[in-house]
Parts: structure tokens; C-alpha cells; sequence
DNA sequence: GTTCGTGCAAATCTTTTGCAGTTTC
DNA sequence: GAAACTGCAAAAGATTTGCACGAAC
């Protein structure tokens, strides 16, 4: 995989931010310093990324992929009032078994959804339903 | 919601297979006893099931959304090589905390991705990538 | 008879693909 | 220079929407 500069700026930006933004996010985000890049290549190296293992492809949302540059274990929380996602810690044992009910197990995503903390502090009710 | 002839025949369909159908199975299979049944009616009727509380739509499809139309706790794999999804028990404490880092949990859902026992027996090597 | 559901077609949205030109090694 | 990458436009696929007709209560 080549390293040009548009994969490096992509990979800058998901590395840069806290949330997990979609190929459009990043598409606007890389396009204020390329204004010139295209959505092919924003899939296509978001693709690539991910077939390389550096960052996650999250279907944490139902209609719209996310990334996410931490591939360490941990879960997300999507709020369904503010549709923001969070990273949560994995509580107690984060270990992966080798084989579940004689299937080999290669990854694990767990996805969390209710309300966040932010929007139960503001009193701010769900939008969407379960 | 009014309990209609197509609606019955959905909720039916879907509580008797094993495998979690797409909208799309959904529709080939219902339109052997419905011919005329139309695709929105099934999208309204998944929906609407969904919204009900009495089906689960599971993103654990990077493409497309499947059905589950069992709601209790339980986990679903992935097989990365013939792309089957099967239901997994959860190993443990299945219940579910009310919070996390301060926000309202309503639902879990738990992914696993990997091959399946069908494709390591036979050999069948993963089609996709991580 | 009013409300809700259905069927059809068109629209929308996300993601993928084909291809010509450009960059990278 | 060969292979890989980019940008553009078009295509593909899943899902939603608008609307007229029909069914349910």
C-alpha cells in the first residue's frame, strides 16, 4: 500500500479525532486541505486502511459506516437521541475466546445503544426508537 | 397496528427460519403465498415490527440489514466465508447494566466474526477480509 | 367515513466500479 | 517504465417516500 499523501492525511484525521466519523466526515474534513480529493479515494483508502488492520469499520450506526483508527478491544455507545458514539472500556475480561460453539472467532464488536449522559443532563429525548 | 393478512405472514415467516433473512429473502419468500405483496410493504412491515419490539434488526451485515425475531439475549457470528449468520449463546452474565460511563443503556448487540465450523471443515477459506 | 395499510414508481443515500490520466517507486 | 493511485462520472444496491387506491374498524 503505497503511503500517498491523501491516504496520509485521511489517516492524520481519523488519528485526530475523538469521534467516528463517516466517509463523508472524512471526505469534508480532508477536502479543507485537498480540495480536490474524490469520494472514490476516500472509500478506497478507508478500504485499504482497514484491510490493513489500522483502523476499524464500524456498523455501529444501521445506514452509514464509521471508522475508528483505536483497533484496540473496546465497545461503542451510540446515543440514539444525539446519534453521537462513544468508546467504552470493556468491563471485566476483554480476552477473545479462540472458538465459539466450534466456529473460529476472529474479531468481536460489541455495540452499546440507549441514551447519553450529555442528553439525559439536558433532558433531551430519544429521536429514534428501538 | 392493524394485524393484516401481510403483516401476520411476515412475523410468521420470520419466526419460523433459523437464519436471520434480509428484507429482500423477506419479500422472495413471502411473495410465494402473496405474489402481489410489494417491497415497501415489507420494509413498512419489518419496521413497524421493529418499532413493536417483537423482531431485532441486526446490522452484523456490513451491506444490508437482517431480522432476528428472537428478542431475548444472545449473540450472533458472522461467517466471513459463506457469509452465514448463526445465533450464539451468551457465555455468562447475560444481564445487562443499566449504565455505562454515565449513559442510559436500552439494548446490546454482540458481533463475532469469523469462520464458521461448516467452512473449516470443508476447507473453505474466508472470501473477505477483516 | 375516516384512518390505516398496500402497491407501485420514483427518489434518496451510501458505496462501488470503469476508465483515463497521474503519481510513486 | 510498470504498478499502484487519483479523480470523475456513472452504476449498483438498499431503503425511503409520495401518492392513489383499497381494506379495516
Amino acid at each position: 500500500m503505497t503511503p500517498t499523501i491523501q491516504r496520509l492525511a485521511i489517516l492524520d484525521y481519523l488519528r485526530s479525532v475523538c469521534c467516528h466519523p463517516t466517509a463523508d466526515d472524512v471526505l469534508s474534513a480532508i477536502r479543507e486541505k485537498f480540495p480536490s480529493i474524490s469520494r472514490a479515494t476516500v472509500y478506497n483508502t478507508l478500504d485499504a486502511l482497514r484491510k490493513a488492520g489500522v483502523i476499524l469499520r464500524l456498523s455501529v450506526d444501521p445506514s452509514v459506516a464509521r471508522y475508528d483508527a483505536d483497533t484496540g478491544p473496546h465497545a461503542h455507545f451510540r446515543c440514539r437521541a444525539c446519534g453521537k458514539v462513544y468508546d467504552i472500556e470493556i468491563p471485566g475480561d476483554d480476552t477473545v475466546p479462540e472458538h465459539v460453539d466450534g466456529h473460529r472467532v476472529e474479531s468481536v464488536r460489541t455495540y452499546i445503544y440507549g441514551t447519553c449522559a450529555q442528553c439525559l443532563a439536558e433532558g433531551r429525548d430519544r429521536e429514534e426508537d428501538a
